[in-house]
DNA sequence: GGGTATTTGTCCGTATGTATG
DNA sequence: TCATACATACGGACAAATACC
């Protein structure tokens, strides 16, 4: 018989059958115990070691559930031939490749995107996720629903109404793991005809890269002061038209009702398709909530999109379609195959999330929050650079532009060297070169509001002193 | 001054601050309070109700940090105009649709893709999702890697290599949410070159859809006895192909070295692509493991496709692409501005439950868990039918196939009045049409020993008693 | 108009019960 | 079982705004 004298360690955190459980695997794979031994007996060994025979049976239980022993009823463990590795040994590093040197992190960062952690409800959301995991519906661990969580699509419905004037049913909506993935999915559903699609010109470029990977053609159509330019879309000939309506990105001009209902007469009349995109229309600062598009959709044109990272957490990766009810059943067919493609788990925390009421709570809060810092930031830019610079984007959103006479490469790199990051503008136009050299994006949800006042400091010592 | 009588109510588990909030919320919704009127004092509201100066300012803060009201220092919290909501009142029902009956689950259903939820480590996976949400890097929180979390793809490398002999490097490595996410990335990435793919037929639908939605025609190739057939594939002139080498789906047969090595010699030949699907490949219950084809691939000339759904949690919806190295150049062009779209909070989770080794002693476990399970099936299939069904499948995977001298779908309907599931095979065929007739699949994963046992006892009784 | 007392919101520390590990 | 963390509720101290003389 073989002897076992591994040093257990009562000291230590780590349970006393792991210790032993960990210590036995480690002779077996080394082959300080050879296949077909049998162990000693679990008396012998809980004697032998001085502790107790449970726990030397917890030991070997774990052992056997993983393969390395065998448990054979009133005659002994038996130790398991071992499945050869692949590779035989030697610890493994994987190719280090010559990396693309990474940008340094900077103090001061008006990231797009980047949203406010300070305010984050990070108990109540741990507090959801776990009781979504603590459910014992067994389809929160497989697949989950092809179209999304059905409480969650319950609750969208409801907010959606409320919030935006959608009225839509359950099976009308379509969880997403993010508004690419939801334009992906478009793509693949909507008649090709062409594979032309209309987009506001400058735009969100995350979508244009989605079209464009998906064969489309892209139809630039230019911007008036109050939004889309409604004689270039009827000129385009287009069928299928992107466009943000309640927040143009990036200019953030509001779609007033007249151009809105000229922009559906559009779709009806020539038989196209409206995607409406409206990432960010829960934080307005002033004046009235303005119903989306989708709500004064009466021919079933209006494909809206929503999304919750820009109001809640961009890492749920939740999005959500609104389809039209004539797409519903076609949708069914095509996607019949597909698995859902955000986890189910995140899907019933966000539910629950949102039944409880947290979720209207934070999205009041936030609006307050991000208000502030709306302000903040134009009165710091008022204040130190007065008239030399201009502000562009209406009282909403989480980013401006600033529009500084002078070359934007320039402004950029010495922005950073005061630790400072703005972002170019240039990708939001379908054809970069068309883009003027002097705007810069400031987004500011992500820092606070001392950052955003000494951000702008030093980005006047950067640009004019 | 107004006066505030609200029924605080001690016994109830609501904690008094919340109810003394609920209860101005709803006086300020409904006009019981109207915008401007200042607010009780705290101290006086404190001594009118009996209650702590400190659980009516908590009420007081939450209304202010939800936008209803105004605190002015020393002066007094004011009540704000509301925001008024977009539709006046009413109690929201969305419209019901007339569903689709939803099909009644079934006490014993032979899915396939269910897991086995018994052994699931529920308990350490919920740690691994805490311990990642605790963390306090900010780019959990936000969208987190575009290829996917470092950490996690690191790991993977690691367990790719010792596991299934892929050697690779970080970059080359791109997380997704499931197969068919990958495949649709795929299909965006690779040169069109006609937009041919070939496949195994019968192969794997879900990716099949992807394939036709993204505009592919699939040229069908046959199987052979021990796997594709290489001739018909050569005379496909296809520049692409979707295999599952490692397990045949559905039928099982495992791709011999021989054939492996041919099917790279054809893809270096024809300068053409292979997508390997490794869906299921931990779970082998005899003879070595396998190593992968992309681990032959000197060429450069495969794309290996793995996935967390059957081995760890479908739910996860984590998946993965190990690109050749000469495409990730090419990536990171067509997807600079995708932004990843499975969870960076599920990515964490995932890598701290392979960092501790959870990983590896999970499969270990389960591979025998499924092993005794498939051995119950085959038993009991023996037991109860003898030679009058034909049971398909190397000792692999998490179904197999039965062939019955039957029509199918009255097997299936007769199968469903003992309240027992199988499934239908005809799409996986390219053609279903050409689908054989008499062939049911048969999902063992999420069912218990007991409950295949009996599954299959029914089964008997439902077609041959 | 200026000083004082009062009232105001805010910030601090602490005790208790509960949930988690 | 014990330790820890957290939410809840409480009272007191502080400084600024307000009201009054």
């Amino acid at each position: 018989m073989i002897e076992l004298t591994p040093f257990l360690n009562k000291t230590v955190r780590t349970p006393l059958y792991i210790q032993l459980y960990q210590y036995i695997k480690k002779e077996i794979e080394e082959g300080g115990i050879s296949p077909g031994t049998l162990l000693p007996s679990i008396r012998y060994l809980s004697r032998h070691l001085h502790i107790s025979k449970n726990t030397v049976e917890s030991a070997y239980q774990q052992l056997t559930a993983e393969g390395y022993t065998e448990s054979k009823p009133r005659s002994g463990i038996k130790v398991l031939p071992l499945e050869k590795p692949l590779v035989p040994s030697g610890h493994f590093t994987y190719p280090e490749r010559q990396k693309r040197e990474e940008e340094p992190a900077r103090r001061y960062d008006f990231q797009y995107g980047d949203i406010d952690l300070d305010h984050f409800p990070f108990k109540t959301w741990k507090k959801c996720l776990q009781d979504a995991m603590n459910s014992d519906s067994p389809e929160l661990f497989l697949y989950g629903d092809r179209q999304g969580d059905k409480g969650l699509r319950a609750e969208l419905a409801k907010y959606l109404f409320q919030a935006r004037g959608v009225r839509c049913s359950l099976e009308q909506i379509v969880v997403c793991s993010g508004t690419q993935s939801a334009v992906s999915l478009l793509c693949q559903l909507l008649p090709s005809n062409g594979r032309v699609v209309a987009a506001e010109n400058p735009g969100y470029d995350g979508v244009h890269s989605v079209f464009l990977n998906h064969g489309y053609t892209i139809r630039p159509i230019g911007l008036e002061a109050d939004g889309i330019d409604l004689s270039q879309l009827a000129e385009s000939r287009a069928k299928l038209a992107y466009i943000t309506p309640s927040h143009q990105f990036p200019y953030g001009m509001v779609l007033p009702i007249q151009k809105r209902l000229k922009l559906l007469k559009w779709a009806d009349q020539n038989d196209a398709y409206i995607i409406e995109d409206d990432y960010d229309s829960e934080f307005r600062y002033q004046g009235q909530p303005i119903p989306s598009l989708k709500a004064l959709d009466t021919k079933e044109n209006v494909i809206y999109l929503g999304t919750f990272s820009k109001c809640f957490l961009p890492a749920a990766r939740l999005s959500y379609i609104v389809l039209p009810e004539r797409l519903t059943e076609q949708f069914c067919e095509r996607f019949g195959r597909y698995s859902q493609s955000s986890s189910p788990m995140i899907q019933r925390a966000m539910y629950l999330f949102m039944k409880e009421g947290f979720f209207e709570r934070h999205i009041r809060k936030m609006k307050k929050v991000y208000q502030e810092k709306h302000q903040t930031l134009i009165s710091a830019i008022e204040k130190h650079f007065g008239h030399e610079v201009n502000i562009i984007g209406e009282k909403a959103g989480l980013h401006i532009l600033m529009e500084v006479r002078r070359d934007i490469k320039d402004l950029i790199s010495k922005a950073e060297k005061h630790d400072v990051k703005v972002y170019p503008v240039s990708d939001f136009w379908i054809d970069p070169h068309e883009s003027p050299s002097s705007i810069v994006m400031v987004g500011f949800g992500g820092l606070s509001e001392q950052d955003i006042e000494e951000g702008v400091k030093r980005l006047y010592q950067a640009w004019f002193a």
